[in-house]
DNA sequence: ACGATTGTCAAGTGACCACTTTAGTATGCG
DNA sequence: CGCATACTAAAGTGGTCACTTGACAATCGT
């Protein structure tokens, strides 16, 4: 019950510059706060909230080690917006294929209405 | 020039639930703003302008047709979103494999200091 | 034990942005 | 022509959110 892993929270995450540097930095290895706030013009404080916020939508996890919070992506997030994108490209994909299909079958071009609209019927 | 196709822009574009609905009702045909309107509570004019952002991204383009503008999906917009999210799953991927080979082939336990961190030596 | 790291919490502030309103332009239809 | 439809453009507003400050807790090194 702790991570929403919801679509909406994982782009609003991503949409942040920052956090999206953070994820980076993360898929490169493991790190604890402090590196991550290293290359930031930044109070640690904001990355900690970052980092909140990227754990709570599940795209990262952390633990705590001694002082260190060492943080990991984790892969389930990636996944939760890998699947809407690469859903989406698959419709527009078979969409296109299916309106090749139907240009390269009809020479005369009069045989119904041009129903170039939604999937329905 | 127009586009900037950038992946900020994407996913700022992107982390909008009503301009994800817009994509995913696109995903499934292209429609005209009205059309793209008619299921959300808000203005036409508030509809128009994520259509702005959303073609100023990249992630779909629109044509004139007499009084209507018909919008689609642009798979280009979609691939930039996706090869970012496919570049962090490959490498967090790459990293547990090599973290799972570590553990397997150290029964001691005890070689090297334990470089738990980035790829650098 | 003391000081220095490392992180956490809470409250405040400024900027951005989603949305509305208002007013206007262009196209289709009878 | 005249009226409705479909969009566009500009300005204003409220709410959200990234970031700061400041004060505090826990842990490490010496």
């Amino acid at each position: 019950m702790l991570n929403h892993h919801t679509i909406d929270e994982c782009f609003r995450a991503l949409a942040e510059p920052a956090r999206r540097a953070i994820v980076e930095r993360l898929s490169d290895g493991p790190a604890s706060v402090s590196q991550l706030a290293a290359p930031f013009d930044m109070t640690l404080a904001a990355v900690v909230q970052h980092v909140q916020v990227l754990e709570k939508c599940g795209l990262i996890r952390s633990e705590k080690i001694g002082r260190n919070r060492v943080c990991r992506v984790d892969p389930a997030g990636l996944d939760v917006v890998s699947n809407w994108v690469g859903l989406r490209r698959s419709m527009v994909e078979r969409q296109l294929d299916r309106l090749g299909a139907l240009l390269a079958s009809e020479p005369t071009g009069d045989e119904d209405p041009p129903e170039t609209e939604r999937t329905d019927p």
